[in-house]
DNA sequence: TACTTGACACCTAGGTGGAAAGGT
DNA sequence: ACCTTTCCACCTAGGTGTCAAGTA
């Protein structure tokens, strides 16, 4: 099932939409002009069952200095890339709103708790096997399983900085890698595509807060079966 | 220290040689005449001295059907490529000899035991990074750590297929991706240069027979630590 | 009070040679 | 007799949430 669509129309529905890349932002004219290599590309969510579940509880990432993988993990499958065409295909986190949150345990909800802190520095993360060609992309699932997120504003490892407390979309963008050096400035906003999936929104924290986002973590992460009691809900 | 030429002379000497690769050895006259891109290229083997401790005794290197890495590592650490040139790195093992080899426990020696079996399918194994730039290739050492070998004929896990109780001469080989595809088939013979280190040949066993090498492994790979007891030559 | 940090036990995942069994 | 296969305990390497302590 395809779930996202390279098109430009600012999308309001809770299904998918596509964002254009900041530095590539416009009034949504010209980017409406695509690529043929980037037009016909499609997206859809690996573990949607499971990122929907964490998203009805409200989902929380932990953010450590030293770096944290997301569970569940980002993974895609894509299809309608050019198979001879080389593509670069990366992540970025944009803050969904400009606030800040804190947790009321008697209430077990997110409550607003200010504007949100200086923005941490935005970085993009390359998918290691980028570039590659389509058909290499299309043939299995692309799994963004090694990403890694801090909140150490001075990370030199390359992880994904997010303030904590602070709540964030992933987007995932396919850039097709034109061959033509001179071209590939003048039509960087033609050759690129971006998919969100709002089912994959997260709040960052140091230490989870939802008693029963840590439950479903437990009981779905097989890194953290060594906490799991009864209930055995492998997988 | 560079410890390999790019040359075409075949080296009879102990130190380092080039050898052809076997789909493109010629008498020598046309092939040295090389692109521009690999000429230049210099290797060194890292671990040398290790490599040297191990092949004092006759390394042996184990098979197993599920495939098994190098101990040691084959790496190597690059220098004189374009740094903006893409290369592909690859390594390929071959026969020293035509001859199949028992061990003599008694005398602690190899012995001739015939000629050498059928032989297995000859694989190329690419350096998972492959293509990158130079400036890529260049700025870190190359490992090639993954890389595993098997005794299996039918292997279908892209590991090197080697023949028990025979002996082999690991080879290292430098491709430069030409752009111009026209012209790449046509030179293949002039973007490429190859290296062999003497000091890395090895018997392919499924056990190990010399206990000396059996002795240097577990005090140096850190995997066997288990098995070691007083002279804790730890790394 | 509210949030962050670091040490920790407990996992997954997979690389070691040993030892016994299997094969020819 | 000689070689290969399989299972195993013991490692390395690193991903989990917990809990106590730290911070402001």
């Amino acid at each position: 099932m395809v779930r996202s669509l390279c098109d430009t129309n600012p999308c309001m529905t809770h299904t998918t939409c596509e964002v254009s890349l900041p530095c590539c932002a416009d009034g949504g004219s010209l980017s409406s002009v695509k690529a043929p290599q980037v037009s016909g590309v499609r997206v859809q969510l690996e573990m949607h069952a499971l990122w929907q579940q964490f998203d009805q509880l409200g989902t929380e990432m932990i953010v450590t200095k030293a770096g944290r993988r997301m569970f569940p993990t980002f993974q895609v499958q894509i299809s309608g890339m050019d198979p001879t065409a080389e593509y670069v295909l990366l992540m970025d986190f944009i803050s969904v709103d400009n606030t800040r949150y804190r947790y009321a345990f008697h209430s077990s909800s997110w409550l607003v708790a200010g504007r949100a802190d200086v923005v941490a520095p935005s970085r993009m993360h390359f998918h290691p096997d980028s570039p590659a060609h389509g058909a290499q992309w299309m043939k299995q699932t692309v799994s963004f399983d090694t990403l890694k997120l801090t909140n150490n504003l001075l990370d030199d490892n390359g992880h994904m900085i997010l303030n904590s407390m602070h709540r964030y979309q992933p987007r995932f963008h396919v850039v097709y890698v034109d061959p033509a050096p001179s071209s590939s400035h003048l039509n960087a906003h033609r050759n690129f595509c971006s998919f969100s999936f709002p089912e994959t929104r997260f709040m960052a924290v140091t230490a989870y807060q939802n008693h029963r986002i840590t439950q479903l973590k437990i009981a779905c992460n097989p890194y953290a079966k060594g906490f799991r009691t009864t209930d055995p809900q492998d997988r």
